[in-house]
DNA sequence: CGGTAACCGGACACGCACGTCAAGTTTTTT
DNA sequence: AAAAAACTTGACGTGCGTGTCCGGTTACCG
């Protein structure tokens, strides 16, 4: 569990055990509270109970509750761009964003409080978002976008935007992490299961990379696969 | 209850024009203090400098401050889905998605505070939408998603599930506004114009209704405009 | 007009959440 | 083993945000 660099221990110190585990007590309560109330619905005595720790403890790492606020950030932001590493020019679209969608619902499941913490952020201005950090989104972006023109130029794929197109991708792929309640409504279910997160996979992958309407050159109906069960949930990730 | 019930027969003596007027006015100044600051961040004394009263007078029209922010809901859920009456068996799919889609977009673009507002409220997991309110949603959806289901059946449509496929529709249109930060932030712009709210619908229509990628059968490339310039942004709405 | 009800607003009570302090205990270093 | 550093803890200060009180002022109706 503990961080495996414990090389020197001379005057330079070197983060210690304890030090490491509680801040990340900390961290990993925090960005959940934070997910569900928000900053200023978070009170610091919450942080600590739910980290086992006593309030002043908390204080004893972080200075404010800003700045428990703004590490969670930091650990969020670095994780932004990994479902991003699907989308390389040497593939074929097709596999590519089915991948990208596939990685980041699991992502948005598996951690939705991480998800919803940061879709607060954004919601809100992204007023504790650093220049650097928002500079590093649109690097990564811009990166990708050169991506998906290349794929266009070759003729892979239909010229779309390529940064709208990966805000629909972005947006659809949040959705079922950041308003799961919503969504829970509208699927007329108490709670999202994987399944319901595979069914969404299915629908976007078909409907971004097929389209869904007859185009006007008509489209065969025939040429899809039955109408019957939509839900197929067997994936896997 | 204490609050000087007046005549709330909808036919005779509405609300005192004082009375509707001011409370107009508080509701309008909460729903933006509140998208910005979500509840705990938004203090009743800035809510009342926002709509130009003494804090004391909104707690003449608003008992709580939680009272203000479930007003602004309640005025929010009857808007819902106003955009879903494009959803209509009588009209091709392609025609009536494209129009619900601008018509959800230019809602957001237009009443982003509301949009935010609400994106909030269902982030927090919808803590203070009403047992009817949320089922006002489900049953709208319901409905529209027949409306789905039997363009299917009648193969003018991909079968998908009517159900997230909504939910695509919707997480798309409402990222702009909600996101609009990010949005900003990965389109390069300062601020989001109307133009990219155009292009960002060019960009969905297309890929939503004719798909993106070459398909199976292979679709060529030349059929669609030229990948030149992509943001066209003069779809108009 | 005169009276009543609706509206306005300064001052205040009260609780609580952020953050501090200083005195303890454990762990590490020499 | 002893000092030093790192950690832990209960008790406390203080500002501020919610909501109240009560006297004054304006609109409304006979």
């Amino acid at each position: 569990m503990t961080k495996t660099m414990r090389a020197e221990t001379k005057n330079d110190a070197p983060e210690p055990r304890i030090r490491a585990r509680n801040k990340a007590r900390i961290l990993n309560a925090a960005v959940d509270l934070f997910a569900d109330k928000s900053f200023h619905g978070t009170h610091v005595k919450e942080i600590a109970q739910a980290s086992g720790l006593p309030k002043t403890n908390v204080y004893y790492y972080f200075p404010t509750k800003e700045s428990i606020y703004t590490a969670v950030i930091e650990r969020l932001i670095e994780g932004w761009d990994r479902a991003f590493e699907h989308i390389v020019a040497e593939r074929e679209p097709r596999d590519a964003i089915a991948a990208y969608i596939r990685a980041k619902l699991e992502y948005s499941r598996r951690h939705a409080a991480e998800s919803r913490f940061f879709a607060n952020e954004i919601l809100r201005g992204a007023q504790f978002l650093e220049r650097r950090q928002r500079q590093h989104i649109r690097d990564v972006t811009t990166q990708r976008a050169h991506v998906v023109e290349e794929w266009i130029r070759r003729g892979q794929m239909a010229p779309v935007d390529p940064r709208h197109f990966f805000i629909m991708l972005w947006s659809a792929t949040q959705f079922y992490a950041d308003f799961g309640a919503l969504a829970a409504d509208v699927l007329e279910k108490r709670r999202l299961t994987r399944r319901d997160f595979d069914a969404a996979a299915e629908t976007m992958t078909r409907v971004i990379l097929d389209g869904c309407c007859t185009p006007p050159r008509a489209r065969s109906n025939q040429d899809l696969p039955p109408p019957h069960r939509l839900r197929s949930g067997s994936d896997d990730v």
